[in-house]
DNA sequence: AGCACGCCGACT
DNA sequence: GTCGGCGTGCTC
């Protein structure tokens, strides 16, 4: 050992030794040097070296068990000039990590995704006007002089734009010392808004359900509310009565909307009512954007965010009120890396940070019924539409008694309909859950059937891009002429329908009219919602639609609304299955009749007497909750099965199985393990060549963790990372 | 999660 | 003879 290095030692030796949570899946948090005249606090946030790069990290509570071998030990870089994570962020982070058995450093991870926000934004150049003038005076320099004379700091392009000059005439006078530069503080990314801007006047139930929701509000305090009001009640305006509270209370708001429904339509509604728009949080944000409203979410200077879930894990400088509005959609839910369920996480930060959180929905989730008949959610009815929307009128189409034509999926009574919204000058939607031109295709002459060569599912037929494709690994090839297997040209057959064979159909039917697809696979957010918009503004007359036009937008001139196949989802092995097709076919026959005229919505179904059928049809929603919330406890063991999802590899249905067995063994406490194939399993499981998922079903949240510890420790030998998903348990936290 | 190291197949 | 596939292992 040289000399150099025993100085090393011995200097690190003299250092203190913090812990840093890392980006990382690593157990717990890693022990790093805090250099001499460095101060570090819990939630600093920090570089560090790992490995060969350097990192951002957080420094952690609490000190290191085991001292980790010295020769190991390395220092701090930085630390960035930016507050620390507060200690309930802290809490709740880690609270995260312990409850969905994740690595803390990727939860906490998820509160720093914002690349380079940490450091402070840099002042911006400004000009002000000084005492000097220009020797020489011409028109533009006294258009810019007067412009400026008001004591103001102006932008460069500020003031050439405000005084109709170029920015050439400004460069002059400053050189002439007429403008002296000064350094200002970056803009806000949103104005603040005002909680006195348009107050709404609300009235009968709206006002009823407002002043109970403010109850709750200005009470202060912890407290869960479930707003439980049909599509065109007014559940936006009555929240945003608690929002107003907040901001009067001078604290911050969350808005958290499933990412489809951040749409323009609603920033506009906020700022018709508070003057401003809320800032936007979701995955495309530019990138300087993000961390402009990351930093100033984090300083205080950004009053309302309305983000996608992973607005959640924004380190929020005073969070005082936490709005999940369609509380019920699965889109709230993460699957991959950490798994979380955004709407229960923020029932946990409102708790960890004792403030009120709100749940919105039109079909709210079993779970939150649940939590709200047992009285830990304090439930909040809108039981009728407000103004002159009417309900739409709801009807079966039983599919045996109108079947359709040979070749053809709608049937004549859903046509007729069709015809007649398209004669009063008014819209159409039909709505069929399944994207492209027909769910399998196969061979006349010898029954081959076009199957993905890494998943065993059919490939889907997408004939607007002339292509086969897997919709769960994403594989693609361009649709072959002849078959594959016996080499027939022209004998292949699309079975079954998609929206583009829908479209097909309604063409055929209606040539004059203008026909349009939505479908997700058709184009990207941006584009979606400019569709959107022409739609609401009449530029189509039929729209064919998957699920994407369900979710919160509104079209005044749709007056019919078709469900072509309303049994899709019934039968999947999920045993949400039933809960996720009211909820869905709920969402989408709301789409009609907001504006007074009178609508119709008919769905196509081969089980008229199904409960789901049954209480959409007769809008009694109590009685298709009950019987659920009965099946679900039948299927899950009371008081309530708490269900995890856990991510298994496997390639055969026979392998899942042989995991399951082996599961069983390792975890008696387990009430019950189904497997869910790749039709159930989402996107991004499969993509990660993870096929089969196991759905577990617990009693406790204890016992799933336990579970999945021993699983992890001692359980089946299981390739790449096994991820959990916990649904909130009603009997949990609260 | 990243990233490096390392060992076998098709190419300038 | 090299470029590049992804399997394995490590990070305070």
């Amino acid at each position: 050992m040289t000399e150099d290095s025993t100085d090393l030692f011995d200097d690190l030796f003299a250092r203190r030794v913090v812990p840093v949570l890392v980006p990382m899946p690593a157990p717990k948090a890693y022990s790093y040097a805090v250099p001499e005249g460095m101060a570090v606090t819990p939630g600093s946030i920090v570089q560090v070296p790992l490995g060969p790069r350097q990192v951002v990290g957080v420094v952690w509570d609490g000190v290191q068990d085991d001292a980790v071998d010295p020769k190991k030990l390395k220092a701090i870089t930085q630390v960035f000039d930016c507050p620390p994570l507060s200690r309930d962020m802290r809490t709740f982070l880690d609270w995260v990590a312990a409850y969905t058995v994740s690595p803390p450093g990727l939860v906490a991870r998820m509160a720093l995704r914002a690349p380079a926000a940490f450091d402070p934004e840099p002042m911006i150049e400004g000009l002000r006007l000084t005492d000097t003038r220009p020797e020489r005076m011409t028109p533009a320099r006294e258009r810019v002089i007067a412009t400026a004379d008001n004591g103001f700091t102006w932008t460069r392009s500020g003031l050439a734009h405000a005084a109709g000059t170029s920015s050439s005439v400004i460069d002059g006078l400053t050189a002439q010392g007429v403008f002296e530069t000064v350094f200002m503080p970056p803009p806000p990314v949103v104005a603040a808004p005002d909680p006195d801007y348009a107050e709404h006047r609300l009235e009968g139930p709206q006002k009823q359900a407002a002043l109970d929701l403010l109850e709750s509000v200005d009470a202060g305090g912890f407290s869960v509310s479930l707003i439980d009001g049909i599509t065109g009640s007014g559940k936006t305006e009555v929240y945003f009565e608690a929002i107003a509270a907040t901001l009067k209370a001078g604290k911050q708001v969350l808005i958290l909307l499933p990412e489809i429904a951040l749409t323009a339509s609603f920033m506009e509604r906020f700022q018709d009512r508070f003057g401003s728009k809320p800032a936007e949080w979701h995955s495309d944000l530019a990138p300087r954007t993000r961390e402009k409203v990351w930093r100033q979410v984090t300083e205080g200077g950004v009053r309302v965010v309305a983000g996608a879930r992973s607005a959640l894990f924004l380190p929020f400088e005073n969070l005082g009120l936490i709005v999940v509005d369609e509380e019920h959609d699965p889109a709230y839910k993460q699957e991959d890396r950490v798994f979380y369920n955004a709407r229960d996480m923020a029932v946990v930060r409102a708790r960890i940070g004792d403030f009120p959180v709100v749940l919105v929905s039109a079909t709210p989730s079993v779970e939150s019924r649940v939590n709200g008949d047992l009285g830990r959610y304090k439930p909040i009815h809108l039981p009728t539409r407000f103004g002159d929307a009417a309900l739409p009128d709801l009807g079966l189409v039983d599919m045996r008694r109108h079947p359709p034509e040979r070749g053809g999926f709608l049937s004549p009574v859903l046509l007729r309909h069709i015809g007649k919204a398209l004669e009063r000058g008014e819209q159409a939607l039909l709505f069929l859950n399944r994207r492209g031109y027909a769910p399998l295709t196969l061979c006349r002459v010898c029954g081959h059937r076009f199957q993905c060569p890494d998943c065993s599912t059919w490939l889907v037929e997408h004939r607007f891009r002339g292509q086969i494709q897997c919709h769960h690994c994403g594989y693609a090839e361009r649709t072959p002429e002849s078959c594959p297997e016996c080499g027939t040209f022209d004998h292949l057959v699309a079975c079954g329908p998609g929206v583009e064979r829908i479209a097909e159909e309604v063409d055929r039917h209606f040539p004059d009219a203008r026909t349009i697809v939505l479908s997700s696979d058709l184009m990207g957010v941006k584009r979606l919602r400019l569709e959107l918009e022409a739609i609401a503004k009449g530029e189509a007359d039929i729209v064919v639609g998957t699920q994407l036009v369900a979710k919160g937008h509104n079209f005044p001139m749709m007056t019919f609304v078709g469900i072509v196949d309303a049994d899709i989802g019934l039968a999947n092995g999920d045993p949400r299955a039933a809960e996720r097709t009211f909820q869905l076919l709920s969402q989408v026959t709301g789409r009609a009749g907001r504006t007074g005229l009178k609508s119709l919505g008919l769905l196509q179904t081969y089980q008229p007497q199904h409960p789901v059928m049954q209480a959409i049809v007769s809008g009694d929603s109590e009685a298709f909750y009950e019987r659920e919330i009965g099946e679900r406890e039948k299927a899950l063991l009371p008081p309530f099965g708490r269900l995890a999802s856990i991510i298994v590899s496997a390639d055969t249905r026979a392998d899942a199985e042989g995991h399951a067995r082996g599961l069983r063994q390792a975890a008696p406490r387990v009430s019950g393990i189904s497997i869910l194939g790749p039709a159930e399993a989402p996107l991004a499981l499969i993509r990660g060549r993870h096929r089969f998922r196991l759905l577990v079903h617990g009693r406790r949240n204890s016992d799933m963790q336990a579970f999945v510890k021993t699983m992890l420790a001692s359980g089946p030998k299981m390739r790449g990372s096994v991820s959990v998903q916990l649904d909130i348990d009603p009997q949990s936290f609260l």
